[in-house]
DNA sequence: TTGAAAGCGCTAACAG
DNA sequence: CTGTTAGCGCTTTCAA
């Protein structure tokens, strides 16, 4: 049975129709007899027949399938965010195929207008923005596209307001004043990956310490490589300037949670003498007892799916720019109190 | 120009020649004259024409995609082992697609023969065990296989000796005697994701201290969670029962790097009252002065990669199992003098 | 070295 | 509700 070499045109005469009554059962369609129905489903079974995707694709001009690009995959923002792109599609029948940028390499076979990204009914687009990843900001194949994380005028998108996250984190801090301090992540230019996020969560962050009347100076914001050990030497330096009650904002949770660690070896009561937000509220930021920002991660999903599909269906339909807001999550490290961990 | 509708049919009219003339200039079949190559070429250049894939797909049967399922995507090892794959199948005109089992519902989903990931000509599988992965260790669709950092009787497979590796680590401990310690991480059963590799290592390690007759006490191996703070639980629980000079092996860098983290902030000189292996040779290793046990990432992917393409061409060729050896790394950690940082 | 012709498996008009 | 028919774009014999 099904050698992988059994027809549409097999199940047909077994079942005594045609092969394009098959081809109705096997897509669902509404017009076919209870009785025929069952016997070409029976038909099916006993052939052992499994449709040819080559085939249907190619008949059909659909994939049924999305690439989704973006820098990688493997930390929690976009586990998350794939599994709510991947829920979402499932609901429409459609699968994901991921491409994560992880080599230059990758980048320029990507280029390529016929690459496997763009063999797909659309693209998603993550935390990258076309403009510096292909030359000439244009995307190789003419695919609908909506941009995640990421905002562009000439492209549906779909953000999160980190501006405004950053200015949660900064009111909140600014509640308990204190000498405050920013964590931020080098940026480099013109790297495919520069988002600018930690741009934006740093100016919100500053605007809500100018409206609370405490400026942050600027010799208080400490920029990191976002390597393996930028949080600690962010801590340390803060901890070199300064003596009294500390507020830190680190611009993401990773970093924050190596602040919290080199705090604590310095037995720094976390909550009382230093208080510290990050952003992103990774899972286990609540374990280690950590303000942040949490972004709706999921809804974003969910929303660039729909977006993409309405695209899909209709191509000349006006942009859409959808901004989600984030949420504070106030914990125990920026509460009086306990310590975090 | 070039809406994407362009056939071959329009570029062979245009060139006044015949649409199987064209697909041989587009294949780079030698028996065309240079005359009418040019032509075509020239053809194909001002029409804008690109391939339709899925015909191409759909005439020949292949796909020139192989399929790489694995856990996930971000730590070093996958991203040089993508990277390994990636560049040898584009020497043979292949594209890598990448699947992440970042979820169980995307595992479920690949359990239908007609998934997405099967739609290749060839499969690769890092790390994941077919029997724990589909039910009754069957691989849904009958594709050519090889399975890669994990061992299986009945396919073609590319492993390192995570033993011989363990053995190593064990063997250059072993030659400065103290109280040893090895820090393992928690590989629950049954669980797809349990490649067994932590258990090899530290079954190799064990047999060379064994070997060296300093055995390993049962005791003096600490199990934690591979969660944000396994490393820092383990070195605590270490230093709580030991003061003299003492041997660490941890099972992998990243588990490593937090025990040697925890151990600097107490200001034990590692190297030297402290002496600390890891494993897997992350790129940080060197910066932190860690010594450690290489794996041949980049061998192992080009070999998993021909093997491949050999059961391609040769279904019936007996099966392969190539095993690489691992090199021991050796850095200040293990030495003496030197503090590691 | 090139042309003619057939057909891969499926779907989508259209007709009955 | 079911059958008839045509053809998607490409490759691959086979013949010239």
């Amino acid at each position: 049975m099904g050698q992988g070499k059994v027809t549409i045109l097999d199940v047909a005469k077994h079942a005594g129709v045609v092969p394009s009554t098959v081809s109705r059962v096997l897509n669902g369609y509404p017009d076919v007899s209870e009785e025929t129905r069952t016997r070409v489903l029976k038909a099916i079974e006993t052939l052992g027949y499994k449709p040819n995707r080559a085939a249907r694709v190619f008949r059909t001009g659909r994939t049924q399938t999305v690439s989704l690009i973006l820098p990688m995959v493997g930390t929690d923002f976009y586990i998350r965010l794939i599994n709510a792109i991947d829920g979402e599609l499932a609901r429409y029948d459609y699968d994901a195929a991921l491409f994560p940028l992880l080599s230059q390499r990758r980048l320029e076979r990507y280029r390529d207008p016929g690459a496997l990204p763009y063999h797909a009914d659309g693209l998603l687009i993550s935390s990258l923005n076309p403009d510096h990843l292909f030359p000439g900001g244009k995307i190789p194949a003419d695919l609908p596209t909506v941009l995640i994380d990421i905002y562009h005028p000439a492209y549906d998108t779909v953000t999160v307001d980190n501006v405004k996250g950053g200015y949660l984190a900064g009111e909140h801090l600014a509640e308990r004043p204190a000498e405050t301090f920013a964590v931020m992540v080098e940026e480099r230019f013109n790297t495919p990956f520069a988002s600018g996020v930690f741009r934006d969560r740093l100016q919100g962050f500053k605007q809500a310490l100018l409206d609370a009347g405490q400026p942050l100076p600027e010799e208080n914001v400490i920029t990191v490589e976002f390597s393996w050990d930028g949080g600690r030497i962010a801590a340390r330096e803060i901890l070199n300037r300064c003596r009294g009650p500390i507020n830190v904002f680190a611009s993401c949770d990773l970093l924050a949670r190596d602040v919290m660690d080199e705090l604590r070896h310095r037995d720094l009561p976390i909550g009382r003498e230093v208080r510290l937000m990050g952003f992103d509220d990774q899972p286990w930021a609540e374990d280690c007892n950590l303000s942040t920002v949490r972004q709706p991660i999921e809804a974003m999903g969910a929303f660039a799916v729909k977006l993409l599909l309405k695209r899909m269906k209709e191509p000349d339909r006006k942009l859409t720019h959808k901004v989600f807001e984030p949420q504070l999550a106030v914990r125990g490290s920026t509460k009086g109190g306990e310590s975090g961990g």
